[in-house]
This record gives C-alpha cells, structure tokens and sequence, in this order.
DNA sequence: GGCGCCACCCAAAGCGCTTTGAGAAACTTT
DNA sequence: AAAGTTTCTCAAAGCGCTTTGGGTGGCGCC
C-alpha cells in the first residue's frame, strides 16, 4: 500500500492525502478524518526511504561503536544508554542505527555515514581523550553529541557527560576519611577520557593529603571481571597491600570481590571497596541496602538527555553548543570501613 | 557530492557513472578506473535513501527489542550479540536498525517497520513460548530469523537456537551424579521460550533419577544479580537447604554467589553452582580456570549466525526456512564439587 | 451581476539513485 | 565498401514521497 493507491482508493490527490496525513492545515477536517481513517483501515504507513528522500530526513540517529584489534567488546553499558536513548527517540519518531567501525578507518567511515545521509545525527560513544571525530564531525556539519568528553580537544561542541572527577575525588577522599592510607585504583583504559579524569581527580585527591603514589597500585585496563579479580589479588598478595580499591566498574568491582574473598578477607570489614555504578537494569547495586559503596550515575538516564540534546540540535542546527554534566551521588553501601 | 556532480565532473552521464560503481560490464576497465579514482577521491558514496529507493533495497536489517512495563531492561547479552551480527553486516554493507516496541502495540509496530521499508530483513529477539510476532512476520513477507525459538508455534520459521534443554538436562545430571539430591533451579522468566525449555529439562532429569519437584527450589524471574542473591539466601535458609544451584545467568551466578558467601559457605565446597555462560566479552567465566562450571554457548558467534542466515533469506527470499541449534559446552569449573 | 476572498483541492516537479531501451563508435567479417 | 558485431555510452523513466504554484467553486459584499 503506498501513497498513490491510498489517494486512489480515497478518490483524492495524493497531495491531498499526504497534507491530511501530515497534519497540513489546508485540508479540511472532514477529509482528513476519512484519510486517516482509511490509512488505518488499510495500514499504511509512508515508506521510510521516500521520505526522507523528499524531505532530506531521515528520521534516524547513528550511534557509533567504536571496535579495535585491542577491545573488540562492546561496552556493557551500551544496551542500557540505547534504552534510555530509545525511549525518547521513539517518542519523536526517531529511529536507530548501529554502526560498528573500526578504529582503522573512522575517518573514512563518519564522512561515509555523511553523504549516505540516512541519519540526521550522531551519539559518539567511547570518547578517547583526544579525539579525531569530533572536528571531523564539526567539519562534516553533521550534528552530534558526545557521551562524555575529549579533554585534549578545544572545539567547542555538544557533550553530555558524568562528573567523572568529582565523584572520583569524592570517593577517594571518602576512603582517606576512614583512615585508608593504601588505596588502590583499578582503572579503565586511561586513553578513555573517562579513565583518563578518574586517575587525575585519584592523584589530585591523594596529593592534597600529601600520600605518594604507588604505581603497583595502580592498573588500567579493559573494564572486566576477570580484571578485577587479577589485579586485586595480586595487589592483596603484597608485602604492603591495599586497605581500600577504588573501581572503575560494577563488573569489575565484583572481581575484586571475588579476589578479596578467595584471599579470605571480608570485603567492609578487612578491605574496602567503592566503584562507580551505571546504574545497569540487569545490575543494580543492592535492593534495599546497596552491596557496595558506589558512585552512581545512571547511564539510562544519560542515554535520555544526550537524545534530548540532540534532536534539539537537529531541529535547530544553528544552535550553539549544548553541554550537560552529570553530578554522581555517592551512596554509602557495606563495602566501606574503617581501616584496620 | 551526489551523483549528478560527480558525472558533471568526469563528463560522463550518470548512468555511466552508476554502472562503473557498482561494476556492471558494460563499462569499460579504463572508465571505471577513472570514476573509482573520481570518486574516492571526492569523498562521495551515494546517498542511502535514494538507492534503497531505486533498488527496493535498504541495506539494513532490524533487531526488535521487545520492551514491557514488567521488564523495561534491555538483555544485557543483546551489545554481544549485535558485535556479532555486526560482524557479518558489515562485510556484506549491511546496517543495524534497532526498534524498541512496547508489547502493546506490538503488531503495530511490525506492520509498520515493514510498511516503512526501511529494513530487508528483521532479527527477532526474545521469543515467548507462544509468540505471535512469527506468524505475524510470515505473512507480512518479511524475512525474519528468531533468535532462539517458539515452542508453541508449529509454523515453519526461521531460527537460531542453543540446545537450552540439552544444556540443562546435562547440568542438571552433573550435579546429580555428583551426589546432589536437593538442587535448586533459578530460573529466568518461564514464559520466555528458553527458560521454559530449561525447566523443562531440569524436571525431566530430576524424574529420570525418580526425585520428586520441591517447589521451594524453583524460581523464576528477570535475571539480575539481585534476584539471584535474594533466591539463595532465602533458599540457603530453608531448614533442608539445597545443596546445589542451577542458574540461568552469570549475572545471576554472581548474586548466588554473594549469597553462599554471606551464608560462610563456600562454593565448591559445601554449595555446588552451575550456570548458564553466554560467554560475554567483559564476563568473561574466568581466566585460565573457570570460576564456574557452566554450560557455555557464545551469543556472539550465535550473532554472526544469524545474521549469516537472514542475509542468505535475503538474498533468495524463496528459500525454505533455515535453523541451526548450537549445542553448548559443559565446562568444569571450581564452583561444583561432590555433595556434603 | 461582478468582484474579491476563502476553503479546498490538484498536477507536476523534484529528492538521488538504478535501469531500460536505444544509439553512436569502433572493430570484424563478408 | 557494406553489413554485422561488439563495446561503450546516454537520455529518460521510475522508485514513493513532499511541496510549489496554481486552479475551482462557493460565499459575502458592494
């Protein structure tokens, strides 16, 4: 069923039809209330591709997966941002499309999302402290919004991002306040912006106190659970272990127990913990009681506003740059204590 | 740059230019070269909407996540997935479009996506026992592979499947061999086929060895670590505990775990706990070692299955319908041992 | 009656591509 | 040299929609 056989069948033009549908006001009310009613009865909806052919929309966003030799793994917090994402989306008729790309041929890849033209803009994931694509995108005039931030890129342009710094600081400080002296991060890829603020706001927090860093400390890797376990048993087995680890992740964060359990001590009691939360449907920290300390941010909610963001940018492309930070709330669970 | 410019550039007429692009004979090598070159080297790829116009085609496929109101949760396996499919998308120029539909208006939504065009072919996720979106797509004249399956549909279909009964019938006879008599089942939501098929297999092994349900041990629902801590901890306290544990997630593995540890028992030791492994690409099940004993099936390379399968439905829409079951791996791991 | 003015509707062009049907040019064959 | 082939190229139609630039008929008003 297409356009041209619903006017047929109306005995209309098809601009006739097209305007009642499209809410056009040179159309009587008693016309468009039979289209409307005939494109049910007969379920037609327009098709996609003509549309945004006549109309130069496509009525679509591109989120970009960055995918390398290194970390070909996507993100888990990747479904719960698409959800919250999608939601708004859907409300605005927005649809998503996914693309993988590899990190060998970005550039090649965002100036060919361009001129196939069947997205109105772009969520860019995973932004690496100095990142390429956002002056290509600039350049490319196609709008975006970051999900988190380049620090080493002066453009301005549109981010949504979480207070990676001051809830790492909070959360380091927080432990110092409870007497840790010997306190362990167990980092993402700190090429990651994200990473890369946690470990500043870490080293930052520890100078003020005037502690000295310890390198066998310090780790930064793909955020596992296996990642997790590692490096904090062989933190543990130290002649001078940890009292407190700070973690880049709930996936992470449970290695981490798992290594301090297997090295049979009580995670709150012997050695404590405190992570950041995404705040993941499928893991969520505690019922009633939270399992660990945690900085949280919802990453749902994240995926909401950065949508937000940017159909406003679509329908206003003259619009200056939107930014938006995220403060975490540092919520107190049972894997903090004292220090021994 | 469209076409039009670039056939105004290399004085050639569009058709020509077309033709060389996408390596129709009729041109010749020496032309094509030049319009190869002309076109790299002006950055132009032709525009998505109009070819998938011309041509019927859009070069996307559709994966429907199906949302409710009771589990709003995006599949924490689904980023893994689509890092499979993507794999094989990309080497054939497809892209991903992802719907998120209320159940509600389910049908809707699919009539619609069809309607709109925008997809060749649709990856069903999440299939209900009795699902009626296969029947649906079957007579919409989309192509469609479900991953997973739909015990209660009798229609020929399309489907991707890992042998859940078998897996669970082995897990089950594991621990029973072990000595177990008392195993617990936690289960995700039965009226998703694959959990249906677990508990199915589960009660048909615990029959064979003539040992009676307890429904006590048996729970299902949305596979979060909390649920899997709440069921064991509540499970570890009943006056006749199990002594074995059979869970559907790692996720959910993990939340058991937390509990037995709660409990001062140890896995392994006093609790034996086997799980499924989707073999997720940031939980990983251990490094060298297992950390459980699971049966294993990787949902990515079950991705780049699928995918495989719906592009060939795509490209000769007369074939009969394909299916493939992967059968899953029992692998031994330091979380089960010999009952007490 | 003639005029202007709405309200309603339509034909046709155009979005950027593919593809059909046909023509010009070059090259063989008789 | 004429006819037949093959090679290369092109103009134009068409995919399903929106949108421009009119048209038509009915109404009130002078």
């Amino acid at each position: 069923m297409n356009l041209k056989q619903l006017a047929e069948h109306l005995d209309l033009s098809q601009t006739t039809v097209s305007r009642a549908l499209n809410g056009y006001p040179e159309v009587s009310e008693k016309t468009r209330e039979k289209v409307l009613r005939a494109a049910r009865e007969l379920n037609y909806s327009p098709n996609a591709r003509a549309k945004g052919l006549a109309t130069g929309r496509a009525h679509a966003i591109g989120h970009v997966l960055p995918i390398s030799d290194q970390h070909e793994m996507v993100n888990p917090i990747f479904g719960d941002f698409i959800a919250g994402a999608g939601q708004t989306y859907s409300k605005a008729g927005y649809e998503v499309v996914i693309s993988l790309v590899d990190d060998k041929d970005e550039e090649q890849a965002y100036r060919s999302i361009r001129s196939r033209g069947n997205v109105d803009g772009i969520i860019v994931h995973g932004p690496r402290m100095t990142d390429g694509r956002i002056a290509l995108l600039t350049e490319l005039g196609l709008p975006f919004v970051v999900h988190g931030r380049a620090s080493q890129v002066s453009l301005p342009y549109s981010w949504l991002d979480t207070n990676n710094g001051r809830a790492f600081q909070r959360a380091t400080e927080f432990l110092l306040d409870l007497g840790h002296r010997r306190i362990a991060l167990i980092n993402g890829l700190e090429f990651m912006d994200f990473a890369h603020r946690r470990r500043v706001a870490y080293e930052a927090a520890l100078a003020d106190r005037g502690i000295a860093l310890d390198p066998a400390l310090m780790r930064s890797e793909e955020m596992t659970e296996v990642y997790g376990y590692r490096s904090a048993a062989e933190m543990l087995a130290l002649d001078t272990p940890p009292t407190g680890f700070l973690v880049s992740s709930m996936i992470t964060a449970i290695g981490v127990r798992r290594a301090i359990h297997e090295a049979g001590l009580e995670m709150g009691r012997d050695v404590s913990v405190i992570t950041h939360d995404d705040d993941l449907g499928y893991l969520r920290n505690g019922h009633d009681v939270p399992i660990f300390t945690a900085t949280r941010s919802s990453v749902r909610l994240a995926g909401m506003r950065a949508a937000e963001m940017l159909l406003e940018l679509i329908r206003n492309p003259a619009h200056a740059p939107l930014t938006q930070l995220m403060e975490a709330e540092l919520i107190i669970g049972s894997s903090t204590g004292p220090a021994q």
